[in-house]
Parts: structure tokens; C-alpha cells; sequence
DNA sequence: ATGCCTCAGCTCCTGAGA
């Protein structure tokens, strides 16, 4: 089973090119951030051609989330139950039997600032009703744009950036205290190149000189860990024209452990 | 650099992203 997380930065403008990487890449579950499209917007007839099945969760302008799948998301639930919140940014169903969260945490703009505020509150939430859900379904998946870096491996200017947005330790302590509900950051159980990133700012040529964050992540909870087989960033659809500024994060478990 | 790029919208500028 292939997983896939994806930060398309306007569906509308995507579609296209997620429909590209769909063909050349046929996950089992790809989780979509920032469509920006009302739900009446959804390209539905576009997916369905290309044989997936979706769950989505619009809004005007910003935020915006989807799960796209081969089979049908059951037990679908928006945004995060007992947090009021006017954006939508978390979608959760059961596919193939995994429990999968899709998620597209608040950016927190800078630390002190009320977005920052929101973004603490959110994380709380979120953490609050990880917890719920891992206990009723120990195979979960929770995958998106965290905008958060675990520590200076996953910064391009550990240095430059330090305390600033998606590098505070507020947020890493959050980010932190996810792991420890009992889940494992797929990327890391594998080898890969230093200043591995999912994210370059579009400005002063930052892919073309790999000035990115890590910021992308999907963690596995315990019952998958050993089944993950893979975990891999996509950088191909960062070179098209009009790209998102996220790649694709892919991981695959296994139906059993290896060896 | 309150900059640089990209996107949506009460669109020819502004807010937000990260």
C-alpha cells in the first residue's frame, strides 16, 4: 500500500499536473493541502475518470483538503471534532484499513503574532483527537503539511532561520509531543541525503539553490512502523512550469514485515 | 529589504503563504 501527501497549492491551478503525477505515480492514497477551491469547485469527475474515489473539505480562497483513494474513505470526519474552527484543514478516513488523517497545519506566520496563537491551539486540538483516534485505531497514518521542521536537518539555514517560523521550539515541542503519543516519522527510519527538503520558497531561485525546509511529513503509528518499506520525496514536479512550491512525500507499507 | 515569487479575489493592489 502506497501513501502520498501533496501541498498542491491551488488545486485549480494543479489539477493537471496532480492528475500527471497520479498516473506516473498510482498510490493507493493521496492526501491534497491547499486546494482553495469551494467544495461545489471539486474536480470530482476529473478523479473519477483517472479511477480514484475522494473525500474533500473546500474553502474560499484558502486552506482546502482532500483524500483521494482507490477505494472509498469510510467513516469520514472534517477538521478536528470539538475544536471550533471557520478554516478547513484536517480530513481522516478509513481506507484499506488504515485509519489515514490528512492535515494542512496553520503556517503560525511569526512567533507572537495571533496566527502563531492559533497555531499553538490548533496543535493541541489536533494532538487531543490524534489520541482519541489512535487508541480506536491503532493503523494510523497522519500525513501533511505539518509546517514545522523536526530540528536543523530539516532546514537549509539552520543558523539564519533559528526561532523563526516553523523552527521555534514551541512548535517542534509539538511536534514532539505527536511522536510520543506513539507514532514514527516514516522519513527518518530510512537513509537519505542531507538538506533532504519538501518545500522551497518560489522566491530568489530557492529550489535551484535547495534553500528548502522539510516540512511535509508522514508519521506511522507503531502497529505500521515495521511495515514501512519506503519513504520518498518527489522532487520531479518542483521543476515543472507553474509548480507547487511542496513536493510529494510517498511512503509504502508493506503487508508484512520485511525478512 | 516592509524585497525576492505565487495565488485568489469585492482583481491592476492586497493579504497570505512559508
Amino acid at each position: 500500500m502506497k501513501l502520498a501527501t501533496w501541498n498542491v497549492n491551488s488545486l485549480g491551478v494543479r489539477l493537471p499536473q496532480v492528475l500527471d503525477w497520479l498516473a506516473a505515480h498510482p498510490v493507493d492514497v493521496l492526501a491534497l493541502q491547499e486546494l482553495k477551491l469551494t467544495d461545489d469547485k471539486f474536480p470530482i469527475d476529473a478523479f473519477s475518470a483517472a479511477g480514484y474515489c475522494a473525500a474533500w473539505f473546500g474553502q474560499k480562497t484558502y486552506n482546502g483538503v482532500a483524500l483521494l483513494s482507490r477505494t472509498p474513505a469510510t467513516d469520514v470526519v472534517k477538521n478536528i471534532p470539538g475544536f471550533d474552527d471557520d478554516m478547513s484543514r484536517v480530513i481522516t478516513g478509513t481506507i484499506d484499513g488504515v485509519r489515514v488523517i490528512g492535515a494542512y497545519f496553520p503556517n503560525g506566520q511569526e512567533p507572537g503574532s495571533d496566527k502563531f496563537e492559533y497555531k499553538m491551539e490548533w496543535l493541541s486540538a489536533l494532538r487531543r483527537w490524534v489520541k482519541e483516534e489512535l487508541a480506536q485505531h491503532p493503523r494510523l497514518v497522519l500525513m501533511g503539511d505539518y509546517n514545522i521542521t523536526f530540528d536543523d536537518a530539516d532546514v537549509w539555514d539552520p543558523e539564519g532561520l533559528c526561532d523563526t517560523i516553523h523552527c521555534t521550539e514551541e512548535e517542534r515541542y509539538h511536534l514532539r509531543a505527536l511522536i510520543a503519543l506513539g507514532l514514527t516519522d516514516s522519513h527518518r527510519l530510512f537513509a537519505h541525503p542531507p538538506k533532504s527538503f519538501s518545500w522551497w520558497d518560489y522566491r530568489d531561485f530557492g529550489f535551484k539553490r535547495n534553500r528548502g525546509l522539510r516540512i511535509d511529513h508522514i508519521l506511522v503509528s507503531n502497529a505500521l512502523k515495521p511495515l514501512v518499506a519506503s519513504c520518498e520525496i518527489d522532487k520531479t514536479p518542483r521543476k515543472n512550469e507553474r509548480p507547487s512550491d511542496h513536493a510529494p512525500v510517498v511512503v509504502e507499507i508493506a503487508d508484512q514485515p520485511a525478512g
